[in-house]
DNA sequence: ATTAGAAATGCAATCGATTGCCAGAAAAGA
DNA sequence: TCTTTTCTGGCAATCGATTGCATTTCTAAT
């Protein structure tokens, strides 16, 4: 009881008189120590409220127990199913998780990859910045060979385990059924080219096009951050075009939100006028009248199979270079489904 | 370069040819040292790619800099909210956070509270799950003096600072508002009423009954666990009575949602029949058809002031008992607004 | 030139748990 | 009975940064 308050493998040993060294090992189960003595040891620790101070120990084994998370908002619904599913299989396997946000901000994101870098995380799961343009900050973690896996949003330049969902099917079912619905016409809404994610969704979307001979028009093609905003400013400015559009294709939920507010308030029916499909499943995408269609993403799936990944990695200590891609599920609801004809 | 790879301070000590004492206060800005030797060592600290290694630090200064977090869910939105809120402030004051779920589990919640404990956190924020009975596995941190803030859902046996929202006020506006409305027959579905924001609500609910000389009746009050499906189930319930209700006010907004798609499911017309009302403001409740009314909660800021609130005391080393209560917001949409009669 | 006093820096213990190596005791074999 | 194994357990160094106290160096005053 000499150390302010908190009771040490210390304490335990002078009250048993034994040594420290022994304590340690009955408490971590060593079986260099003998059945009678744990049970002694584990009695007294019970009793004397003994608390390990994993601070200490971390400091010795060089292991935090601790998976550090980068992503761009808690708030959207897929990062925070993503996140229960690591925070799902890291409990389960004794580690703790720190979350950051990078609020789709470079700076942000750099910030975070040091603070979790300082506070000696075993390994990190990040899906990147919208606005991430430079990727030097991850040499932290590859350098010294700690594991990085990246999630969803992913970084070329970087050989390291990836999980992605399957962007490229999502993006071509979504055209696919938008074009068996009679649509010729289709705008595509995707987000910064930079991102793997929406790249892919694009050539998804291409590939649908051309697969039904349909040519792919330059000016059908938006980019945009995709946020509420800017989907309405772009809904504008396709309607205020020669050409109407019969269906559009936005790269995520939140866009196709603004296009359906949009059609509503300008007497555009949907989808007998406008047929409109979104991507990620929002859990509000269900609840709009008309409901709307989307690919959904197996989040929490994806959150479970990155854990599992860095773990692996830590434990085995083995730098792979795995990519696992998760299947898309395409969501069809009113907003697509025209009645027969 | 003794150690593995990692850069000391006793690295950059050896490299200079002073002592690593030195080496600590110049990085810690000590004025003990002349600026000429700081500049020196952050020179060739930058150079040799030093990092401090924080868990050192936090073994011998007993400070990890890290607040802990426990919440029912991440994926609500009034508690990533919440989240983003603590993260703002908790990172602009250097510290690190860790979030952790109950899942609205008693036995979840313990563990969390537990490996926080262990995890050496330096205060933590929880808001209660619904399932908790029990308090003990607090006084881990009441009895080291640990500072512990509740915000939302707390407990009153534990005398701790507190960030609350005014629920009773916001069960009293969304109530009288119905009132106005013309509504005279008015259900209530609350929580568990353990959980004293869901008591309050209710208490909001009745004083507003009985200012207006309307006579509380037990059975237009229900209790759930307010999930989705409760909230089916028990309108079901209502809608099964004898007598009829002219408006509903429920304690969140997943419940409204479920009232919503029964009533339009049966024709039973919003609001001209039957007005609803619910609480939280989930961000899918505007885009509802018809929009639901709500009483919007400051999460964001309800988590900025939870987060200063520790790191106060933290700081100051100085346990209080202080209460904040932040306001609540009616929001009037279209499933409470009748037409003018 | 000398020395009190201030300024700058170093020494060594410390935080608490872990672990390689060593030692005593008991068991087994010769 | 004596030597060799096998069990148990202890000693002391270690992880890297911090800090009270001691010491050296410098400034300035006599």
């Amino acid at each position: 009881m000499k150390t302010g308050n908190e009771i040490t493998i210390h304490d335990i040993a002078r009250e048993l008189k034994i040594s420290a060294s022994t304590v340690s090992r009955a408490l971590n189960n060593n079986p260099r120590i003998s059945k009678a003595t744990k049970e002694k040891i584990r009695e007294a620790a019970l009793k004397m409220g003994y608390r390990p101070n994993s601070i200490a120990s971390q400091l010795r084994t060089k292991k935090t127990n601790t998976i550090g998370v980068v992503i761009p908002r808690i708030s959207r619904h897929f990062f925070s199913s993503a996140i229960s599913g690591i925070e799902d299989v890291a409990y389960r396997n004794g580690y703790s998780v720190i979350i950051t946000q990078s609020e789709e901000d470079y700076e942000r994101e750099k910030l975070n990859v040091q603070s979790l870098f300082s506070n000696r995380v075993d390994g990190i799961i990040v899906s990147l910045a919208m606005g991430s343009e430079n990727f030097d900050h991850f040499k932290l973690f590859t350098d010294k060979k700690i594991p990085l896996v990246f999630f969803d949003r992913y970084c070329q330049e970087i050989s390291t385990p990836q999980v992605l969902i399957d962007d490229f099917e999502g993006g071509y079912q979504a055209t696919k059924h938008l074009i068996e619905q009679g649509c010729r016409n289709i705008v595509h809404i995707g987000g910064p080219q930079k991102l793997n994610i929406y790249a892919n969704r694009l050539k998804g979307y291409q590939q649908a096009l051309e697969d039904a001979r349909i040519r792919f028009k330059e000016s059908n093609f938006y980019v945009s951050d995709l946020t509420r905003k800017a989907g309405e400013r772009i809904v504008e400015e396709i309607f205020a075009a020669e050409e109407k559009p019969d269906a559009i294709f936005c790269a995520n939920d939140t866009s196709a939100l603004s296009i359906i507010q949009y059609a509503k308030a300008n007497g555009i029916r949907i989808p007998e006028d406008l047929c409109i499909i979104g991507f990620s499943n929002e859990p509000y995408s269900e609840l709009l009248t008309p409901s709307l269609s989307t690919v959904a993403q197996p989040g929490f799936e994806m959150g479970q199979t990155a854990a599992e990944m860095v773990i692996k990695q830590i434990t085995e200590k083995t730098i792979e270079d795995t990519k696992i891609i998760m299947p898309t599920q395409l969501i069809i609801r009113e907003s697509t489904l025209k009645k027969q004809q």
